[in-house]
RNA sequence: GGGCGGAUAGCUCAGUUGGGAGAGCAUCGGCCUUACAAGCCGAGGGUCACGGGUUCAAACCCUGUUCCGCCCA
C-alpha cells in the first residue's frame, strides 16, 4: 500500500495541481451516471475572454461547484456548461492598443485583415481566465467549452435574429444614445416609447454614444460619477421685446440645438408666457415657450431649455409636443453644420467656451454657479458620453417580457433570496427597448442587406439573401451588408440553449434544458437574467433555469467595491498562492487608467497588507467564500476568515495524519459494533451533521453549511473525539476487539466527513481521501464520484448524546477551574464528588474517559466533610470538590464564586419571574414551561452548590485572619 | 422622488414558525499534554441603532425616527 506518513502540515500548492490535471483528465467531469439518473445542469455564466480572474468569479464559482459536485456524488447526470464570452467593446480595444502600438488604426488593415488579427489574439492570449478558473477547482465539463464567436453559435444568433426580424420584433430606428465619442456607437437602452410593431426594428433614436470610440453603449458601459461643474443662466430674449427668461442649463453649447423653453403649466411666474415666442441667442432662430409636466419648477429658474436632439429627457417632451429635432453634432462630438457657421467644427468643450463667452457679451449671460452633477463616461474610453441621435438595430422588449413576467409570477422560476423578484418585475414592466447594434468591427455581424434602392433583406445566409433579392428585383442586384455588429449580450441571451445545439434539437438540449439554477450578481440581473429568460421563452417555449440564485457583491475589507481605479483589487490566485508585498503594489499600480492616483494606491496597500499576502490555498479560499455567503448581503472580504480556514485545512489533514497512524497496519475487518460512548456519540452526531448540511445545502444556506462542517470536525471530531480514542487505543487492558471497533469508527467517520466535506474543499479531501477510502472499506478511483453520504437512523441516538453532554459538562467544569486557578495542565488534580446516584454511576462507567481529559490524579466520592481549600463547581447531578490547600488563592476564588452567584442569582431570578406569571403558564406551551422548570431547579440545585462553596472559603478567609 | 437592503461583542458576521444573545478573528491568562504552535485549555467582552405598540414573553412581529448602502427616475 501506499505510504501513508504524511507530512506534518498540509501543503496545498502541490496537492491541487496534481488532482486538478488527474480529475480533467480522466474526464470526471463530463455528464456521468446512467442515462436514466436524475439530470442536473448549470449554465457558467460566460466570463469575458479578455477578463482575468476576479473575487466575484472565485465567490460565484465555488458556490456553483459545490452545487455542482454534490449533485454528482448523488450520482446525477451533471452537466456544468462552460465557456467563454467574446466581449465586442473590450476585446476590440485591446487589439486597437496593439495595433496603436504599431501605429496602425484598424481602417488601416480594413475589416476582415482586423477581424483576423483579433481571432490571432484571442488564440494565443485570450482565455487566460479559463486556465485561471481551474485553479479555482471548477469541474466544469471543459470538452464542451464553448465560445460565443463559435460557428454554432454566430449560426444560433443569426438564427434569433431573422425570427425576431420576421416576427416584426427587430427594429431599426433613429433614438438618442449615449454616444461614446471615443467608441462611436449607440448605447444600448435608448429612452424612447414603443411605437411600431415588431420585435426587431431599425431606426434613428437617441443612444448613449461615446464620442471617441463611436460607437453608441450599453447602461452597463456607462460609470456616471458625481463630478465637479457649473449651472450656468442664459438669457432668451422674448420675440416681443418684453424682457427675457431665464433658463438653467450644466451644457450651454446644446442651446445651438434648443428648439423650445419649457415651463410647468402650474408655474404661475410663468404661465403668461406660454405660447409666447423667444429669440434663441446666437442662432437667429425663434422659438416657443410651451407647457409640460416634466419641468421642476423648484430646479434653477424654473425654465428648461429643450434640445430633444441632445437629452433623453428634451427627447421625450420634444416627442410630446412634436417638436424638431436639431442635431448640432458630428459624431465625434464637433459642432456640425446645423450651427451658426462660427462654431462649426469645434469640439464641444470648446465650442462650450466661445458659446458662453459670446452670450456673455451679449449681456445674456445672467450668472454662473458651481454645481456638482453626475457625468456619464464610457467604461472603456472614460469619455464623457453624448445623448445622441443615430440609425439603430432595435428589439421590441414589451412582448418578450410579458411572457417572461409571468413565468416568475407563477413559479416556473423562483429569484433566492426571493425579494429579488419586485427588481425584476419593475424593470420587466417598464421596460425599454433594446438597442442592439454597435458601430465595431468584432462581435456578430447583423445579418442584414440592403439593395440598390434601401430595401432590407434579413438572412441567416449570405448566399440565400441574393436569392430573395432577385425574387424582389427581378434580377440579380448588388447588396450592402450592413457595417454594425450586435451587442454582446445578445448572444449572451441565447447562451444556456445555444451551447446546448440549438436551433438544432440535440439530445444534449433535451436532457439539460430547462437547466437547474443560475448563479450570478445582482448588477446583471436586467441585462443578462431578465434577457435569457426573454429569449428562452420565446425560443424553447421553456424557462432556461428553474432557480436564479442572486449573490451579493464581493467587496474590499473596508467595505469598498473593488475597482481598478481605487486600487484595491485582490486577485483570487494571490489568496490562493500568496503575494510578497512589492508585487503586489506593483501589480496595484500598472496600468491605471489614472497614474496619479499609484502613490495613494500603493500607500494604502502596504498598510493593508504590510507582509503581503500569504498563500491560503484553494480550499481555503472556496471554504471562506462559502462561509460568508450569506444571502441578500454583500460580503466584506474577511482576510482573517480565509487565514482561519487554511487553519481548518490544516487541522483536518492533521486530524487525518492521527487517524492513519492509529489505524494504519491494523486489522479492520469485522462489523462496526459501535460499544463505547465516544464511538456511539460521534457515529450520531454524523447523522445530525448530514441532514443539516442537506438542509442547508438545498436551501443555498453556503454559510450553514461551512459552519456545520466546521463545528463537527473542528469543535466535535477533534477536540473531543479523537481525545477520547486515546485512552482507548493507549490503554493496554483495552480489549482487542474494542480497539479494533475504534478504529474502524475513527477512520469511518473521517472518510464519511471528507466526502461532506469534498464540494467546498475538493483538493484536500481528495488527497486525504485517497489514503482513506480503502482502509473504510470504500472503494471508487475518486471522491468527486464517491456516493454522497446519507443520513443512518440506526445509528442515532439521543440517550448517547445525552450521556456524552454530562461527560463534557463535567470535564469542562474540571477544566474551568484549572484555568482559573492558572494551575499547568501538566498537574494532575484530585476530584471529589457528591451527587446522586445516577450521576455518579454514570461518572464511574466513564472513569477512564474523564480522568485522562480532565487530567486527574484519581477521583472519589466523597465520604465526610468537604476539606479545606477545595475549588467547587457544579454540574447537574453533582458537585465537584478539588482539593487545592496550599496552592488556592482563597481571594481569588471567593471573587469566582460571588461571580458565579451572582449570574446564576440572575438567571434564576428571570426564570421564577416567568414562572410565577399566571399569563404565561397560562398561554406558553408546555413544553416551553416544563423547560423553565427544568431550568429553574438546576439553576437552584447549581447555586446551593456555588453558595456552601462560597461560605467555607469566607469561613477559611476568617480563619486565616 | 420611488423601490430594496442594512444597523447585534473591538472587527467581520450568524441568529431558521417570538421562549435561556452565538461563531471566527482580535484581547487577556495558562500550556511545546507523544495529530496539529497554522496548535491545546480557559477567561473577559453586547441597553441586539433609537422611540412607541402587540404579547404572559420581542434581536425577531407592527409603527415611527435617525444613520448607512444599492437600484431606478
Amino acid at each position: 500500500m501506499s505510504d501513508t506518513t504524511l507530512p506534518k502540515s498540509y501543503d496545498a500548492h502541490g496537492v491541487e495541481r496534481r488532482w486538478y490535471a488527474i480529475w480533467e483528465e480522466n474526464g470526471y467531469f463530463a455528464p456521468g451516471g446512467n442515462p436514466d439518473a436524475a439530470r442536473y445542469c448549470i449554465m457558467i455564466p460566460p466570463p469575458n475572454v479578455t477578463g482575468s480572474l476576479h473575487m466575484g468569479h472565485a465567490f460565484q464559482d465555488t458556490i456553483m461547484d459545490a452545487l455542482i459536485r454534490r449533485r454528482r456524488m448523488q450520482g446525477g447526470r451533471v452537466l456544468w456548461q462552460t465557456g467563454t464570452d467574446h466581449a465586442g467593446i473590450a476585446t476590440q480595444m485591446v487589439v486597437e492598443r496593439q495595433l496603436e502600438a504599431e501605429g496602425l488604426s484598424r481602417h488601416d488593415l480594413g475589416r476582415d485583415r482586423f477581424l483576423e488579427r483579433v481571432w490571432n489574439w484571442k488564440q494565443h492570449s485570450g482565455g487566460t481566465i479559463v486556465r485561471q478558473l481551474r485553479r479555482l477547482g471548477t469541474s466544469c465539463d471543459w470538452t464542451r467549452e464553448r465560445f460565443t464567436m463559435d460557428p454554432e453559435l454566430s449560426h444560433a444568433v443569426r438564427e434569433a435574429f431573422v425570427r425576431l426580424y420576421d416576427e416584426g420584433l427587430i427594429y431599426r430606428g433613429k433614438r438618442l444614445v449615449n454616444w461614446d465619442p471615443v467608441l462611436s456607437h449607440a448605447v444600448r437602452e435608448a429612452f424612447v416609447r414603443l411605437y411600431d410593431e415588431g420585435l426587431i426594428y431599425r431606426g434613428k433614436r437617441l443612444v448613449n454614444w461615446d464620442p471617441v470610440l463611436l460607437t453608441a453603449v450599453s447602461d452597463l458601459e456607462v460609470s456616471a460619477e458625481e463630478e465637479r461643474g457649473h449651472l450656468w443662466h442664459l438669457r432668451y430674449p422674448r420675440a416681443d421685446g418684453a424682457g427675457h427668461v431665464v433658463v438653467a442649463t450644466t451644457r450651454p453649447e446644446t442651446m445651438l440645438g434648443d428648439v423650445a423653453v419649457a415651463v410647468h403649466p402650474e408655474d404661475d411666474r410663468y404661465r403668461h408666457l406660454i405660447g409666447c415666442m423667444l429669440h434663441l441667442p446666437l442662432t437667429g432662430r425663434t422659438i416657443p415657450v410651451i407647457a409640460d409636466l416634466h419641468v421642476d419648477p423648484a430646479f434653477g429658474s424654473g425654465c428648461v431649455k429643450i434640445t430633444p436632439a441632445h437629452d433623453f429627457n428634451d427627447h421625450e417632451v420634444g416627442q410630446r409636443h412634436q417638436l424638431p429635432l436639431i442635431n448640432i453634432f458630428t459624431p465625434d462630438a464637433c459642432i456640425n453644420d446645423q450651427a451658426p457657421e462660427c462654431y462649426r467644427g469645434l469640439d464641444r468643450f470648446e465650442a462650450r467656451r466661445r458659446v458662453v463667452a459670446d452670450l456673455e457679451q451679449q449681456g445674456l449671460l445672467e450668472r454662473v454657479e458651481e454645481h456638482r452633477l453626475m457625468i456619464p463616461r464610457g467604461d472603456r474610453s472614460k469619455a464623457v458620453l453624448e445623448p445622441y441621435l443615430t440609425d439603430q438595430w432595435f428589439v421590441r422588449a414589451a412582448p418578450l417580457a410579458e411572457e417572461a413576467i409571468r413565468a416568475v409570477e407563477d413559479g416556473r422560476i423562483r429569484f433566492i433570496p426571493g425579494n429579488w423578484d419586485k427588481t425584476y418585475f419593475e424593470w420587466m414592466r417598464n421596460i425599454q427597448d433594446w438597442c442592439i447594434s454597435r458601430q465595431i468591427w468584432w462581435g456578430h455581424r447583423i445579418p442584414a442587406w440592403y439593395g440598390p434602392d434601401g430595401h432590407v433583406f434579413v438572412c441567416n445566409c449570405e448566399e440565400q439573401v441574393y436569392e430573395l433579392a432577385a425574387e424582389h428585383y427581378g434580377t440579380l442586384v448588388e447588396l450592402t451588408r450592413d457595417p454594425d455588429v450586435l451587442d454582446t449580450w445578445f448572444s449572451s441571451a441565447l447562451w444556456p440553449f445555444a451551447t446546448l445545439g440549438w436551433p438544432k434539437q440535440t439530445p444534449e438540449l433535451h436532457q439539460f434544458y430547462p437547466t437547474d439554477v443560475l448563479v450570478t450578481g445582482f448588477d446583471i440581473i436586467f441585462f443578462w437574467v431578465a434577457r435569457m429568460i426573454m429569449m428562452g421563452l420565446k425560443f424553447t417555449g421553456e424557462v432556461p433555469f428553474r432557480e436564479v440564485y442572486i449573490t451579493g457583491l464581493v467587496r474590499d475589507g473596508d467595505g469598498n467595491k473593488m475597482s481598478k481605479s481605487k486600487g484595491n483589487i485582490l486577485d483570487p490566485l494571490d489568496l490562493i498562492d500568496g503575494i510578497d508585498l512589492e508585487t503586489l503594489v506593483n501589480k496595484r499600480t500598472r496600468d491605471m487608467m489614472q497614474p496619479q492616483l499609484a502613490a495613494k494606491v500603493a500607500q494604502a496597500t502596504r498598510t493593508e497588507f504590510p507582509a503581503g499576502i500569504a498563500a491560503f490555498g484553494t480550499d481555503a479560499l472556496r471554504f471562506a467564500m462559502a462561509a460568508l455567503a450569506v444571502q441578500g448581503r454583500d460580503i466584506k472580504l474577511d482576510m482573517g476568515r480565509v487565514e482561519g480556514y487554511r487553519n481548518f485545512c490544516n487541522k483536518l489533514w492533521n486530524a487525518a495524519r492521527f487517524v492513519l497512524m492509529n489505524v494504519e497496519g491494523q486489522n479492520l475487518s469485522g462489523r462496526i459494533e459501535a460499544t463505547t460512548l465516544p464511538d456511539r456519540w460521534i457515529r450520531s452526531r454524523l447523522q445530525k451533521v448530514i441532514a443539516a448540511l442537506d438542509n442547508a445545502m438545498e436551501r443555498y444556506r453556503f454559510d450553514e453549511a461551512a459552519s456545520v462542517l466546521h463545528r463537527f470536525l473542528w469543535g466535535e471530531f477533534c477536540d473531543w473525539y479523537l481525545e477520547m480514542v486515546k485512552p482507548v487505543l493507549y490503554d493496554a487492558a483495552t480489549a482487542a476487539s474494542v480497539k479494533s471497533t475504534t478504529r474502524r469508527v475513527m477512520v469511518d467517520t473521517l472518510e464519511v466527513a471528507l466526502r461532506l466535506l469534498h464540494p467546498l474543499m475538493p483538493f484536500i479531501t481528495e488527497e486525504l481521501w485517497q489514503k482513506v477510502a480503502l482502509l473504510a472499506g470504500q472503494g471508487g478511483e475518486t471522491v468527486m464520484l464517491a456516493a454522497w453520504p446519507r443520513v443512518d437512523p440506526a445509528c442515532e441516538d439521543g440517550a448517547v448524546e445525552e450521556e456524552m453532554e454530562f461527560v463534557m459538562t463535567l470535564v469542562s467544569a474540571v477544566r474551568t477551574v484549572r484555568g482559573e486557578m492558572d494551575i499547568p495542565p501538566g498537574r494532575r488534580l484530585v476530584l471529589l464528588v457528591q451527587g446522586d446516584e445516577q450521576a455518579v454511576a454514570t461518572m464511574q462507567r466513564h472513569d477512564v474517559l474523564i480522568g485522562v481529559l480532565a487530567r486527574l490524579e484519581s477521583w472519589e466520592v466523597l465520604s465526610g466533610p468537604v476539606p479545606e481549600g477545595a475549588a467547587t463547581a457544579v454540574v447537574p447531578g453533582l458537585r465537584l470538590f478539588i482539593p487545592l490547600a496550599g496552592i488556592i488563592d482563597v481571594a481569588s476564588e471567593i471573587a469566582r464564586l460571588e461571580k458565579s452567584l451572582q449570574k446564576l442569582d440572575g438567571d434564576l431570578a428571570r426564570v421564577q419571574g416567568k414562572l410565577g406569571n399566571s399569563g404565561f403558564l397560562a398561554n406558553a406551551k408546555p413544553e416551553v414551561v416544563a423547560g423553565e422548570q427544568a431550568k429553574a431547579r438546576e439553576f437552584t440545585e447549581k447555586r446551593h452548590g456555588v453558595a456552601e462553596a462560597l461560605e467555607r472559603m469566607q469561613r477559611l478567609q476568617g480563619a486565616a485572619c
